[in-house]
RNA sequence: GGGGGAGUAGCUCAAUUGGUUAGAGUCCCAGAUUGUCGAUCUGGUUGUUGCGGGUUCGAGUCCCGUCUCUCCCGCCA
């Protein structure tokens, strides 16, 4: 027999009754009755009931045994009686009679309760996360996360793109993030840095005629964490395709995310082709480019209707170039008034001047700017927003940008607080047509706004003739309920266009030369044309299973701060491997390098450094 | 870098306008218990109310500072 085990903890049924078995696992409960014990053995595929009867020399050792403490039985697999069979329990119908106990492992007192679907302090759970990762939930996410690999991996594979690895130490790009820098021993004063995402080298095996890349990347940026966006490192479904249009990237994936989100989710989601929408209109009715399409508010531009009318505080901003965005709430209308109070609390909190509404109740019109607009604007509006009888419009009016986000923010607000959002669907979504360059707004120069080695819509002529504003790139998102899982581009692959695109951002022929040498001498030996995207696998796996917080779905995560408690990262080195590197560390003013970190007492003595 | 929230027993939380010995569930410990499966019953331990200062006759509660965690803004080509 083997010596730990001949079958799991879920694998005991009734066609094994009155076999002899060995099981190993966690006590995960007990149940004393005194002259009767029973242990749920818990492993990674499931529970058995083990009973240990009071005539064993091992009984008053099992009675004594600590929760998660690691146990061998041995004994005769038995069936229930019917009145005992537990329905809820794939073994449920049998149970294993003890003759042996051997103990593993003894758990000394836990800092967490494994059997609690409650999370403890998060600090705690990130220390011994090896503890959080035997809780049903995060145990069952982990798993998720590897199934979808492992789908993704085959569905890829099936639609004919081959898996390569690209570098883990590179260069620093310029553009982008802030990197994580690496030095080198070997050249005093240098360094490598940790991928931002594998963007050149995937390019590059295009250009080596590999046709069809994928890779499940690991991407590595030094920004601040958000509720879905990990610290330090995360995992794109990084892909490219030779002589590809938008249209077809998008095909592939949407064949993946319907198949994915298909095998691992109980949900509906609408099926492919996803809706595109153009960057422009997804700002103007969502307030957003990653716009939650469960909301059902779909924003209209009424700065027609208020243009030089009686509501001066609007007219006025308009005649400065505002705009008035109108934010129809269908059946709201009977909310106490305090509900529209704090709205307007809300906007100012979010930098609107105000927020004005009318109120259709009781067969007429209500609310505080009722009395500014005539009965033609109050129809305009109607027909507009599309509203009647107990709906409610709001108005804000502002600089583009600044409505945008405050619209966008209030649509947002107002999904949530009225529950708008149906919990139990996905709504997919391509955001399209991005502009290819922006203002900034601090500086007031051109810059990319999004990816600079995207292909301009209209190539060479529409550099050359457009106002680099209006020019739109062939740059598409895609979302999920307000998710963005992925950008992605056709990619320029013309040196020419290149250079005049980074010209028109401010970089000189020598800048582009130098930063992206590698890429752009690979564009002139015969570059095919190219397309791709990466959808973040974090957050594919986040909405597959109900988590509000990526954490959840990542074994070994960094806190907010992009510490890792449980390995103690970041932490001092040794002055012998600063000087290898040829460093020297200069403490910041306020030097928070002298406080110790908390050290967080537990089984294992200490802080595990 | 900025703003919000939270911090009370190992854990989850309570404690009226500032009021007397800071409670409950759970975990843990002891005892009882032969069919439970979140076992049950009885009893018990657990506290620098994150830390430091201040106001007050009196502070978990009010004020100031600070630390930790978290959410958001900035940032994320």
């Amino acid at each position: 027999m083997h010596p730990y085990r001949t079958h799991t903890c879920g694998a005991l049924r009734s066609n094994d009754v009155s076999r002899s078995a060995r099981l190993s696992g966690w006590v995960f409960r007990k149940r004393d009755h005194g002259q009767l014990l029973f242990l749920d053995l818990r492993d990674h595929y499931g529970l058995t009931q083990v009973v240990i009867h009071p005539d064993r020399e091992f009984f008053e050792l099992c009675t004594k045994l600590k929760l998660e403490s690691i146990i061998t039985v041995t004994g005769v697999v038995v069936a229930r009686s019917p009145d005992t069979v537990n329905s809820d329990l794939p073994t449920g119908a049998i149970e294993l009679v003890a003759d042996a106990v051997t103990v593993e492992s003894v758990c000394e007192p836990l800092p967490l309760q494994i059997d609690c679907p409650e999370d403890g302090p998060e600090d705690i759970r990130l220390h011994y996360r090896y503890l959080d990762l035997r809780r049903e939930r995060l145990h069952r996410n982990i798993i998720l996360r590897s199934r979808v690999i492992s789908y993704l991996r085959q569905k890829m594979t099936e639609l004919g793109f081959n898996e390569f690895q690209t570098p883990i130490l590179t260069s620093s790009s310029p553009e982008g993030a802030r990197d994580y820098l690496v030095p080198s021993r070997v050249h005093p004063g240098k360094f490598y840095a940790l991928p931002q995402a594998p963007q050149q080298f995937k390019q590059l095996l295009m250009v080596a005629g590999f046709d069809r890349y994928f890779q499940i990347a690991p991407c590595f940026r030094d920004e601040d964490a958000r509720a879905d966006r990990s610290p330090g490192e995360f995992y794109q479904l990084d892909l490219e395709m030779s002589f590809a249009t938008q249209a077809d990237v998008f095909q592939v994936v949407e064949e993946v995310m319907a198949g994915v989100f298909g095998a691992f989710s109980s949900k509906p989601f609408n099926p492919p082709p996803f809706p595109r929408i153009p960057y422009a209109e997804a700002m103007l009715k969502y307030g957003s480019d990653k716009p939650d399409l469960r909301i059902p508010i779909v924003m209209q531009d009424a700065t027609g209707i208020f243009k030089g009318g009686g509501f001066k505080a609007f007219a006025s901003v308009i005649e400065q170039g505002g705009v008035v965005r109108a934010v129809p709430v269908k059946g709201i209308a009977g909310q106490p008034r305090s509900f529209f109070d704090k709205l307007v609390d809300y906007a100012k909190s979010i930098g609107s001047k105000g927020l004005a509404y009318l109120v259709w109740e009781g067969g007429i019109v209500k609310g505080p700017i009722v009395k500014f607009l005539t009965p033609d604007q109050i129809q305009a509006i109607a027909g507009l927003c599309e509203v009647g009888e107990s709906d409610v419009v709001f108005f804000v009016c502002d600089r583009p940008a600044l409505v945008n986000k405050i619209t966008g923010d209030l649509r947002l607000k107002l999904g949530n607080d009225l529950k708008l959002a149906d919990q139990n669907v996905f709504k997919f979504c391509w955001i399209v047509d991005f502009p290819m360059f922006e203002t900034d707004p601090e500086t007031n120069r051109i810059t990319f706004s999004h990816n600079p080695f995207s292909m301009p819509q209209g190539g060479m002529q529409a550099i050359e003739e457009q106002d680099p504003l209006s020019i739109l790139a062939y740059q598409y998102d895609i979302v999920c309920n307000g998710c963005e899982l992925s950008s992605g581009a056709i990619r320029n692959h013309s040196p020419d266009i290149m250079y005049k695109a980074f010209a028109i951002a401010g970089y000189s022929r020598e800048d582009v030369d130098e930063k992206f040498s590698g890429m752009i001498n690979a564009f002139r030996l015969g570059a095919p044309p190219h397309g791709g995207i990466a959808p973040g696998l974090d957050r594919i796996v986040m909405l597959l299973a109900g988590e509000q917080n990526i954490r959840e779905v990542i074994a070994f995560p960094m806190n907010q701060k992009a510490q890792d408690l449980m390995m103690d990262a970041p932490a001092p080195v040794a002055d012998k491997q600063l000087r290898e590197l040829h460093l020297k560390v200069v403490p910041p003013k306020t030097a928070p390098a002298a406080v110790p970190p908390a050290e967080i007492i537990g089984p294992l003595g200490g802080n595990l450094r």
